[in-house]
DNA sequence: CGCCGTTTTGCAAGCGTGTGCAAAAGTTTC
DNA sequence: GAAACTTTTGCACACGCTTGCAAAACGGCG
């Protein structure tokens, strides 16, 4: 009761064994007798012995750590995605570590430190891009990383990205369809090459069918921005029936600006298409019609790729590119308006 | 270039001096003169040296980790409070380990025990009940535990509560202010000690001033169930006029219901309140009138607790009880319906 | 009982760091 | 220049664990 952490010397002392034999006793598949791993286990319990991971992983080669860089991440979308990453992390048998890069400015490389403090097995990156050289130095001490969404040009860390540009070829399709001309695209200048992906797709896309895009960028990818973008959008002398926004949260302030500032109706006056289908797309006030981040498919590949200990360096491995399917809800029209 | 983290060692050789000296430069306080740190930190810097956190910890007492056990985590509230968590963690020089609860069943012990495992300074509950037996059992291996919005009867960690009751007080007041007669209070079924003090609460308050509170509980204190509450309230025989909300996600739910499926008009027709003040809550759409979770002095107290190295067994130290205040936006009337 | 093959067990060397202690080096004072 | 300090440095041990290795124990067989 001395306010302190029990070894495996005190349970080997107790259960009258060597060190070796608990130790052993807690390592899976190595060799000890059915009568001294009971034994052992015993005074374990009774003084509330846990292995300490620490020395473990001053051993072994592997710390058990999976560390997950991300910035503002109470965002739905993140958040979910953290979620589903430290569940499924856990059940593989790694605990997570959680570095905040909200502080802009090499943030991440800072992060990425820290990952090395701790000898982390593997980092995933959420949001922000990583010096070359920190990541160098990462991969060259053994550690892998994955990069989520963040398409970047960097070899070695394994990428997953989703095909944005497909996705925004599909959304002028719905609009076509629902009998939307004029076409907008509501971005952030945030600038991320995923969200310059759909901009860029979505622009091509309008023009097979020879239709001009009007592109508004402002502030991040948040309500607010939409709720400014829909301003400016609706303000304009020719207003739009069509905005394909690069995110759900700005698809929100977009509705909402649309609706109660100019009195639109969704989806009769004016179609919304956003991105990540978070839960509160779902939502009646909303019924955004709306891309779906494939969370669970991100997940598996990740884990997948930290799990297989013999991988290919992934230099050798192309990104992989997961299809994000769109979500039909209420925002589009299914058929094309009749004008009445 | 062997894929292995350097150690001390290697940066000792290079600079030509002994690993003392390395280990001396990089713990602040330790006596080293200005030379030989230049040369160490010239060595480290060229090999890329990071200081093994995990060893350190094994020769400290102090790990430098906290575990934050929370479960879904991609609620709002919770995603913003790990937010602001982490990062105050990091500006504290702790790096956080985050645990999720998902499972249900005997999680958060296991959780707990992972704590163990690596030997955390200290462990934030978020969410869940811990055992008595495993908090004893951290409290006894020196590790501090925080305890945000359970009030536990577990004596020990550290708690830091709401005023519930008063502020299921004020949301009586507020209604009635508004004109309202006839109260209702939405719960869920989870039961936990604070949602269960807001209901009591708000009932109390209702008594006396000879109201009666027609309260239904159901499901998971999500939007859906607000849904769900909208059914069963608005199709008795005389519907309610006021609704506390538990949470600010049923209170989504519960207007969304009343408004799409019975018409109702908020404020005119119906007055609701929530809880936690998430960002949703100022989304036009909702405006909801809602109590703020005070997430920057539960954070603040948090960290507080743990820096504080000489602090008092938590025992002796009453529960932190922090204020909501009221956040008022569009779901209630402020002043009495005029009855045309 | 002796021989041989198979477990099981303890020893001891490491993993990468911090730190007390004494020796070495440097600084001041007389 | 020696004595008395102060600062810096290296040695060696400790932290709690894993694991190769060889000795010990065990079991079967002739």
């Amino acid at each position: 009761m001395n306010k302190s952490f029990v070894s495996a010397d005190d349970v080997a002392k107790r259960a009258g064994v060597s060190r070796s034999a608990v130790s052993r006793t807690f390592t899976p598949g190595a060799s000890v007798s059915e009568e001294t791993r009971q034994r052992v286990m015993k005074a374990a319990q009774a003084l509330g012995y846990h292995v300490n991971q620490l020395a473990r992983g001053l051993m072994r080669s592997e710390s058990g750590i999976v560390c997950l860089v991300v910035s503002e991440m109470d965002t739905p979308y993140r958040a979910g995605l953290v979620r589903a990453l430290t569940h499924e992390l856990q059940k593989a048998g790694k605990i997570s570590m959680l570095i905040n890069t909200d502080r802009s400015d090499g943030s991440v490389d800072a992060a990425l430190r820290q990952t090395l403090h701790y000898r982390a097995d593997a980092s995933i990156l959420l949001s922000g891009l990583p010096d070359k050289a920190i990541t160098r130095l990462c991969l060259d001490s053994g550690q892998r990383i994955v990069l989520i969404n963040r398409d970047d040009d960097i070899e070695g860390p394994f990428r997953i990205n989703l095909d944005d540009g497909h996705a925004a070829r599909v959304a002028v399709h719905a609009f076509l369809r629902a009998g939307c001309r004029y076409l907008a695209f509501a971005n952030s200048e945030v600038g991320t090459p995923s969200l310059m992906a759909r901009e860029r797709g979505f622009i091509a896309a309008a023009a097979e069918f020879g239709l001009a895009v009007t592109v508004v960028r402002c502030g991040n990818t948040v309500y607010e921005s939409g709720r400014k973008i829909a301003q400016t959008l609706f303000t304009e002398p020719n207003r739009p029936d069509a905005v394909f926004c690069v995110n759900d949260l700005m698809a929100f302030g977009l509705m909402d600006g649309a609706r109660h500032d100019f009195g639109l109706r969704i989806p009769q006056d004016l179609c919304v298409v956003g991105f990540d289908d978070i839960e509160q797309s779902a939502w009646t006030s909303y019924g955004l019609t709306t891309f779906s981040q494939p969370v669970d498919e991100i997940v598996k590949n990740s884990i997948a790729w930290l799990g297989d200990r013999e991988a290919e360096p992934a230099s050798e491995v192309p990104p992989v590119r997961l299809h994000a399917p769109l979500i039909w809800r209420q925002s589009v029209r299914a058929t094309q308006r009749v004008i009445s």
